[in-house]
DNA sequence: TGTTAGCACTTGGGCATGTTGAGTGCTAAG
DNA sequence: CTTAGCACTCAACATGCCCAAGTGCTAACA
């Protein structure tokens, strides 16, 4: 058999299969591909792949469905980005309009791609490095806690209580705040850890445990609070690209409420600037995501943004649309 | 018949089903419960309860299943509010350790609505009307685009981008914003509509329409910016729970996911102070919830928590732990 | 050596049929 | 008003049957 004809039949399996929902016969196969050659050609072709773990037959006198590995292949050296349509292009250029707060363009970036892909739509806070220090501020909220909130010139605000663990005047937080912002403004968040210690240094004796707090919390704000946030949106297309077909949705949305989990998943898919990254069935770190797959790409200086949705998915559409809204993105974002 | 004893029926109806989630039937009926009469009363009962709406059969051979009419009755007039365990107590109280964000608790708190009653569990954003202005801060993001920073001595902090029109100095931007700042803080945000004007009159006339939509912003962020946003957790609820039975969860995933269905969902339940609101399948306005019961009460100053789950659930335990969560919560965060 | 036609074989799905058991409604008697 | 008894209904389950789709294999063929 031929090494190129086997590999054009795995991919004519993979496209019936993910359109149609059903195991796919060799019969079939010869009539809607035209291919060459007849259908015990394609038997003879089909028993080779499956040998070789790239299709599975669910029962013995069914078609052939593909397995993880065999989309896996496809992913990786079958298919082709499809191109976008006239409308999903408008659709995210539209994206470019309306001068607004990062959390409403995420908001609104995160239900288009939930829109155009039909899956559930993941975006993680974008990663604020280069973000400079605009402004400090402390609050007393109570004898004992401090509001603090940091916030950078990109528009993102940070904010976080913390427990000064003994009274605290007034009077002090404004001598504090004054300290710090005269010290650190226009600073680089992500210099913060090297330059807050020196700033702890200068405060008066008799308030360095408080400013040594706040400074903590601060640091805390400049490194963790955003980018350790997602969103999402589409959960209920999880529901309506299963009826029919049991994929155990409640394992999935447990991953989906489970930040940490979506993060850890997100920031373990590798990081190749240019292309996206897919993470199929069971090579997803997360039990119950076995059944899942993961289409994601970097966007700005380094957070994510992707889909989740079953192992048969349209993955050339969506790998399309997953790459063109990142881009978009950066370039909204100024990354 | 005797009408407490059709009551008494209904009762057993409903917690037999939603127990057993099978139709129940007149034998099974009187073997359960210890009613003293025989199956056969019990029969010309339930034709009696079916004739008046309150229960109905899937089929002709089959047992009775509560209506959403049947549910309604159950909730007004016959079932009681049980009481939570020592460990749900435990549970609850642990709440109040960690003075921590008013985020933190509301997410700890919606997580632990939705473990107590294996439900969804919805939380609004406490209304801060009584809060005061705390601080005020103008960042210029681009040419056109500042980001106002309105927080709040509670601790809740509001953003928004906005466009100004025009180009902005940041002279006149820091020159504003201590105007601002000097006339309104203190203040209490629900009273900033009224103050607002007064304080843009007194800006010099050039920086008048620069002042005048930097007070619009401040206004919106005083009242939409928290309280019109809703928190979640336990949607996995939605599957596991609908094992075997199909509650179509498809539409009930998209209501949950507008957060404007949500919202107006919680504030169309009535307010009563003390009592639990219940709204059963088809009285929900949104025609998703269809199949759906919403078990909400009022917090704090106003804002709703609750939980959402199929008609057929647990009532009194469900209500129970609603109470019980919100009244914690009003605590918690002084109502 | 790769391709093809033909054929026997497997098996899930659809369908018609029968059986069972839970549950009802009704009637007549207590 | 309650109860026992009984005829009736109907979903759920089981059984048996056939069909279509699909496979694997073998032998012939280019």
């Amino acid at each position: 058999m031929s090494e190129p004809r086997k590999l054009e039949v795995l991919r004519a399996i993979v496209e019936d299969y993910v359109h149609s929902r059903e195991p796919v016969g060799s019969k079939a196969l010869v009539e809607r591909h035209h291919l060459g050659v007849s259908s015990a050609t394609i038997r003879n072709d089909m028993a080779v792949l499956e040998e070789e773990g790239l299709i599975a037959a669910p029962h013995t006198s069914a078609g052939r469905i593909p397995t993880d590995k065999g989309y896996r292949l496809f992913v990786d050296r079958i298919s082709q980005v499809k191109p976008l349509s006239a409308a999903e292009r408008r659709a995210i250029h539209s994206l470019l309009e309306g001068p607004d707060d990062v959390d409403d363009i995420l908001e609104r970036t995160v239900r288009l791609l939930s829109q155009l892909t039909n899956q559930v739509a993941v975006v993680q806070y974008p990663h604020s490095n280069r973000a400079l220090v605009r402004h400090v501020e402390f609050v007393l909220l109570a004898p004992q806690q401090v509001l603090v909130v940091l916030i950078a010139d990109t528009g993102s605000v940070g904010q976080k209580v913390i427990d000064a663990g003994s009274d605290v005047s007034n009077e002090a937080l404004m001598l504090l705040r004054s300290r710090f912002l005269g010290n650190i403004a226009g600073t680089q968040l992500a210099l913060l850890p090297q330059v807050l210690p020196s700033v702890v240094a200068l405060c008066p004796p008799e308030l360095r445990s408080l400013a040594q707090t706040l400074a903590q919390g601060l640091q805390s704000l400049s490194d963790t609070s955003r980018e350790e946030r997602i969103l999402m949106a589409g959960t209920a297309n999880l529901a309506r690209s299963n009826v029919d077909f049991p994929l155990s949705i409640g394992p999935v949305l447990e991953a989906l409420e489970e930040q940490v989990v979506m993060l850890r998943l997100l920031s373990d898919m590798g990081d190749d600037p240019r292309g996206v990254t897919v993470s199929i069935g069971r090579e997803n770190p997360y039990d119950g995501l076995a059944e899942a797959s993961v289409v994601a790409t970097g966007y700005g200086s380094g957070a994510k943004v992707g889909i989740l949705g079953p192992t048969r998915m349209d993955y050339p559409t969506t790998m399309a649309a997953v790459r063109a809204v990142a881009r978009y993105l950066s370039r909204i974002l100024g990354g």
